[in-house]
DNA sequence: GAACAATTCAAATAACTGTTTGAAATATGA
DNA sequence: TCATATTTCAAACAGTTATTTGAATTGTTC
């Protein structure tokens, strides 16, 4: 082969990127082989069809994203409560507003959640819920007897929710905010906003059950 | 005419059902005639073409909506802040799992910003920027002084994206729990969290700026 | 370099898309 | 009832889709 990336790899890439921008049923063969720079019969004789290339998009997007931003990186010696959720929102911000490939998982889960495909079942089974433990272990260590398992669903809700939020508002950010991009001290700042009022939710809903 | 309805009242209804289901463009023609019992070449008669019912569609989903479910209905005699969010959160919550004509609108959402199309710009403008400021003004006014404004659109954001999130997070949370449906008393549950656990958020974001 | 396998390519296929057309059917008003 | 306007309808149009095909090209191995 003449180039360093073989055909097979640029389709993936290139599926990557169509189908984060629109989803898998408006992501045409056409358009994934021109970006690639295959021909239009590559997909077919490379993964047999659309949907199995797009199962490969789906484990190469989350690997580049989970090694980039892995959800527990940035914790310090001994870590509070805070830190985790810290921790947590700054990956996930992360992820969000990188424009590298890396940020191309969030799209694609954002087009899978408005437009599911069969694929999704083993994406939430493999991917999402195992991720959303991280969070589920540490609110639920955290937070004092008592408290309802239903209520601390609730709170992984709302601290899994103000960071959702940025990935599927996304084109109301853009159309607020000239630019779509987000400044490393903008990301951080955020995540620690994130951290903050969570840990002041997590607080009132204690407090609900001591007083 | 045999009907109550006239086709292009059918029309609009079948548009939203349909619409809402696969966003703009995986929504054919076809499939919106076949629903409202109208013949194909029907919604070109009545509306000239795709993109123009799409506009009707989006009024007519907001207009049910915003009048079944308004966000400052369920306020007290003297509301305090923790009423506000409250009846904010109501309203979001009931639009999102509502099962009837009034649900529409924010799947509708959910598509359109996904897959934005032209219409994104005046729904943003006309509908969802006026709904915020609600929002905005209630917070503003709560918080002390010396709070950066941008802090505060971060405080609006946590609040939005933990309701949001459920309109975002649908087929993740069908996946899990059996049912699509939520009970009354469930919505009210979901709406006190969201209230006591922002009132807590807010609260730790005052302290940042009082010590 | 010859023999073979792997890959690329242009063209064709069948199915579907939004829209147009002109005739048929229905409703309206005098 | 008749003339007119409105609405419905089946058929056709041009364009796009995912997939298949078989030949041409390239790479690999002996």
């Amino acid at each position: 082969m003449n180039n360093n990336q073989t055909t097979k790899e640029k389709l993936i890439k290139a599926g990557c990127a169509i189908f984060a921008e629109k989803g898998y049923r408006d992501a045409t063969i056409s358009e994934i082989c021109e970006l690639a720079e295959a021909n239009i019969a590559a997909i077919n004789y490379h993964f047999g069809d659309k949907e199995s290339l797009y199962d490969e998009v789906w484990r190469h997007a989350f690997s580049i994203t989970s090694s980039t931003y892995p959800i527990d990186r940035s914790l310090p010696e001994a870590p509070e409560l805070k830190d985790y959720i810290y921790s947590y929102a700054f990956a996930i911000i992360h992820r969000i507003f990188c424009e590298e490939e890396a940020g191309l998982f969030p799209k694609l889960l954002h087009q899978e959640m408005s437009r599911p495909t069969l694929a999704l079942d083993r994406i939430a089974q493999e991917v999402l819920f195992p991720q959303s433990q991280f969070l589920g272990k540490v609110v639920r260590a955290s937070l004092e007897q008592k408290i309802p398992e239903e209520r601390i669903r609730l709170c992984m809700h709302s601290i899994i929710g103000q960071c959702a939020f940025f990935n599927f508002s996304r084109p109301l950010r853009e159309r607020v905010i000239g630019k779509k991009t987000m400044s490393e001290e903008e990301k951080e700042q955020l995540a620690r906003h994130i951290a903050s009022f969570s840990m002041g939710g997590l607080g009132a809903t204690q407090q609900e059950y001591t007083s």
